[in-house]
DNA sequence: GAAGCATAGATCCTATAGGAAATGCGATCT
DNA sequence: AGATCGCATTTCCTATAGGATCTATGCTTC
């Protein structure tokens, strides 16, 4: 077994497929999966010392993020890298959902959420800006965070499931994996815009702090998609 | 083999978990399978008259959908039915997603988009209306096509992505099983603003009546909920 | 040298077998 | 009577085997 539980006190029955799972997001956000190479089950199955029946498992739960895509008797490959226009389009849906939540969290805020953006922010400038993904994990880490607690804080599950389908939380990095991290400084600033917003109880400023904050993600990603093209 | 190819010629050859996924869908909407039951695989395989190894592949797509909930060694639930709270909830998702929806889809209207959807209400129009689900499937697709139209049209999948998170599309109607169509007339004159918004031209105006359209549903879905209990 | 075919390998897909844990039920003990 | 223990069944999870299809490599033939 090539996966071990881990050792604490109580052996934590474990899905394989989960682990599964795990290992190829790793490597699907590393790099180590290149965009449009194909998936195969087998293959994978014996890399990672297991059977292809929770291999199988793990494709079809990765597939409905966006990761992979499936052709029926073709087996997966890894979804294409997004092109500048699709970028664009994700800042868009971002630019439709995003605002909303911080509205609806923003009228459900307490001290502990706050708090809990405050740390984010605090783990952003923190957070280690280089190239690899090992360097950026930590910073793609704190930015997911501030934004999925503002999606939980709007407490509406189908808001979230929508924030959750557009996947490119995850995704859009990739498209920047030989980049690393250029905009935290700009990131941070418009993060605290919106802790301000959230901390004055002000739900209206809150949404247009946000709009502002994926204004600036993407034109800052359309000019690095130009500088490096 | 309990199910067969489709006999058109070349014979297509299909993929089993693709049938199982269909198969539990219609018996999910059908009500065949109650809000909360188990869902076994082993059993759902011997029902099915197929190998579990399909089933476990249909069951994680379906998790994605949110009508199954899946609990790590405890197998898949049937996910409970919406408390008239979650619908309002799920409303209030539909307000963020889908009057964007419309604006965007009506800057690229065409000809085209106008007669689908005209077709659809038109179908809308002459859906039966009765309490069994074989009987308001029809209206139930067709008002499900009329929105997927929009989405569509919208021309960015990550909208789209969002939009097929909600779910709810095909879930909210399992809440009003009992109860079958009951606000077919109002559904049919609100598409029409909307398609007379796109026919016009006018983005702004298809999601005023996009928003009009969903806010009505919500307060008639809130009415029914009260009536029902 | 180039085209066509055959064979071998890889891959997807499905079925089957078996281990591990949970659940249900009945018998036994206090 | 009520609680507890033990056994059988069910269920989930993983591995393995085999059929069908696609791909690729090498050989044969013109």
């Amino acid at each position: 077994m090539a996966i071990k539980n881990q050792a604490s006190g109580g052996v934590s029955r474990q899905v394989l497929a989960d682990h599964v799972y795990e290992a190829l997001l790793v490597a699907l956000m590393d790099g180590r999966l290149e965009a449009g190479t194909p998936v195969s089950i087998d293959g994978m199955a014996r890399e990672l010392d297991v059977s292809p029946t929770p291999v199988r498992e793990a494709l079809a739960r990765l597939e409905a993020t966006g990761m992979v895509r499936r052709m029926a008797l073709r087996g997966y490959r890894v979804a294409p890298l997004f092109s500048p226009e699709e970028l664009a389009d994700l800042m868009d849906a971002r630019l439709v959902i995003e605002p909303a939540n911080a509205f609806m969290a923003c009228k459900h805020a307490d001290t502990q959420l706050t708090a809990q953006l405050e740390q984010a922010i605090e783990d952003l400038k923190a957070a280690p800006r280089g190239p690899s993904f090992a360097e950026f994990r930590a910073y793609w880490e704190a930015d997911e965070r501030f934004h999925r607690l503002i999606a939980e804080f709007a407490d509406n599950q189908f808001l979230l499931s929508a924030y959750n389908a557009l996947g490119g939380q995850v995704q859009r990095f990739r498209f920047f994996g030989g980049l690393g991290v250029t905009d935290a400084d700009y990131a941070i600033a418009e993060h605290t815009e919106i802790l301000k917003a959230f901390e004055a109880g002000d739900a209206e400023l809150a949404r247009q702090k946000m709009i502002d904050h994926i204004e600036g993600v993407k034109q800052r990603s359309q000019h690095d998609s130009e500088v490096r093209s």
